[in-house]
DNA sequence: GGCATTTCTTAACTTAAGTGAACGAGTTCC
DNA sequence: GGAACTCGTTCACTTAAGTTAAGAAATGCC
């Protein structure tokens, strides 16, 4: 599992075999049962995420409704907004599958960059590579329906499809569970014909 | 004009008058015409923006047909994405408003960063609150309806909606101008009550 | 095993957005 | 001044998503 994090941190900068140590030495790897909640709406956390194996999933609870906006998995990290405002997080986060994440913070990031400043590079490289990803995603979103989402979806993360509940994708998709239902039969109707 | 650059940089660093006036020099100063096209798609460019009067948006055509997906108005910076991906734009930019704004590129911006240190720690600090206020406004997005992300706009940039025509107000919502129309009478009626 | 819960699907009905067309009010341009 | 356009609105009709309810299938829990 730490070549997984190894092998990612290499796409940005080297380590040597000692730098690799004091990471391991951080004690930073957590295994997560499915259905453990990281988060809750109204609690202030300190903790970043970066998911190794497994799913973690952000959601509101607006009307009483779960309201899914985002799902994280192999590779994906995450710094919900409250570390950075320090206010009250708005929504919380999940975990879909038992899972294998690392957990940090700003105090010990502080102390990673110091003994090594090629990771604040790395950082910076990373939040504008998501930043990008972000902005694309969300003009995506906004310009097609529910049933153009769900088909980039199938072909962008078909393994979301089969690995989260339905329920989940739907309001992802910004639609009710019934709604995706019905989607995908007529879908599958028009590929019928 | 200058004033209102130098007013917005002071909220993140303190510049000295001689870092003012070598700033000014740099002639970045453009003065925009309304209906310019600032970037089409296909095109390459290096060139990011920085409203200081006026407005500008981001839009791309799909299916033969415009999609708003961004508005830019006083102070707000714009990076195209094909400055760093070096791709040709997915997107068109154009002026909305007789605008003046700032106009860079990497390679002004490398050599500022160079002269002022603090500039590159200005563009984090930048980058960031972006990159979170853009995370909130797509799960704002997603968990909303037509109407209420309407009703929001009212309620945060109630400016825009005046300035801006109502068939890119309608895209920018994620509806037809038909419908935003039918929208708003829907909600004259109620208020009525 | 068996009961309860969750998850997914289907159906009937309601509501809102998409579509195509038409009209009036402004603009722009000769 | 008048023709051509753009823009916003309204209307009638279509299509798709929301709602409510019900039932089947899978899962979890004693």
């Amino acid at each position: 599992m730490e070549n997984a994090l190894f092998g990612f941190i290499s796409n940005y900068i080297s380590l040597t075999e000692d730098e690799k140590n004091i990471l391991l030495s951080l004690d930073i790897f957590r295994y997560i049962k499915k259905g453990t909640i990281l988060l809750k709406e109204g609690q202030k956390s300190q903790d970043s995420y970066f998911v190794l194996k497994g799913c973690i999933r952000k959601y509101y609870i607006k009307d009483g409704e779960e309201k899914t906006t985002a799902f994280f998995t192999e590779l994906d990290a995450l710094t919900p907004h409250c570390v950075a405002s320090k206010n009250p997080s708005d929504y919380f986060i999940s975990c879909v599958e038992d899972s294998i994440i690392t957990v940090s913070n700003p105090d010990l990031e502080k102390e990673v960059n110091s003994k090594f400043p090629k990771f604040e590079i790395m950082c910076r490289m990373l939040s504008e590579e998501l930043l990008a990803k972000h902005q694309i995603n969300f003009d995506e979103f906004k310009t097609s329906s529910p049933e153009q989402r769900y088909l980039s979806l199938l072909q962008n993360r078909p393994d979301l499809v089969q690995r989260v509940p339905q329920h989940q994708l739907a309001s992802y998709l910004g639609i009710k569970p019934q709604s995706l239902s019905r989607l995908r039969a007529r879908i599958t109707e028009k590929d019928k014909e």
